[in-house]
DNA sequence: TTTTAAAGTCAATAATGCTGACTTAATGCT
DNA sequence: AGCATTAAGTCAGCATTATTGACTTTAAAA
């Protein structure tokens, strides 16, 4: 712990000197922190005939209630006939529906059913509970410091796209 | 921008109050950023016929100079039969080198060769560069935050298996 | 009316994981 | 000395998720 904390303060200087070392422990820490982070959703779909990309279309279909296939498949950066397996099985085993958009009749507007809502309740609650412990023990101060360091990870096209979005 | 911002004192808080909301867009901040993340690395890997599971073995190999097969397949997490494509075509290629153990014939310690380091160092370089782009313009600050959550998300175990390993 | 756009489909292929069933070689224990 | 265990490696078969390429259908736009 004394050696945790001279590492810190060594750390915070205005220089940020960083060893390859140091970038390489970073590098694991997210390869590790990401393993743990998928592992209890992927646990409760072991349940069912559905995998991660079930869960990431749940997922952003939820966010996103009504997007269009077009955006989804953007937002995933697959794909569409990668998507479309899943989407399929998604919409036969009710548990995503596809409404024919009203402007336009070529899109298809996606909604989770409530069979749906249920089960990106069960994955996300998992997911929720184990950000929120990660977020109170690390304190509010870390959890600023996390979100700006993951921002700056992403590639810019991303971060542009996801304000694009939060803005709508 | 003031939205955020607004949104930023309210966390100081000492309460720590996390909406639902809060935590999904935590959640989806660690997919974008796993997402850039590991890109790099993949976009070199297709100039090649490895992929993501060879970057993490040529990875961890170089981390840890001469470990065990079965201390590879410990931190990785997948069955021997899973690592032995991956290793095998490594080998033949002549990125990792296999030599039997000193004291138990039995093992055998795995090394990176000289195209092996080489490789490590194009993926890794990236990579690095990507991280140390975000913690400069993160701020030393935030990356104590950073390695902070990520350390809390890790499963237990893991986090546990990496002290032992450090202290190694 | 022709072109473009959105969605969906079929087929083939690749990377990465899994289980199960083995073999070989070396070590440990009785 | 002999048997059990351990470390590594292998073969076969299968599942998931992704890819590319080639199409079709339907509807909107030019």
């Amino acid at each position: 712990m004394a050696d945790r904390n001279r590492t810190n303060s060594f750390n915070t200087d205005t220089m940020l000197f960083l060893t390859d070392d140091q970038l390489l422990q970073g590098i694991e820490l997210m390869y590790f922190a990401y393993k743990g982070f998928t592992s209890d959703p992927d646990r409760i779909l072991q349940n069912y005939t559905y995998g991660r990309a079930h869960h990431r279309a749940i997922h952003f279909i939820n966010r996103h209630k009504g997007l269009k296939v077009n955006d989804l498949l953007d937002i995933l950066g697959i794909t569409k006939q990668s998507l479309n397996r899943v989407l399929r099985q998604l919409v036969d085993d009710e548990l995503v529906e596809s409404r024919v958009g009203s402007k336009d009749k070529r899109v298809r507007n996606l909604f989770l059913t409530e069979k749906g809502v249920a089960l990106e309740r069960e994955l996300s609650d998992a997911q929720r509970k184990r950000m929120r412990a990660a977020y109170r023990s690390a304190g509010p101060e870390a959890v600023q410091g996390f979100r700006l360091v993951l921002e700056k990870i992403m590639d810019g096209e991303t971060r542009q796209r996801l304000q694009r979005v939060a803005n709508t």
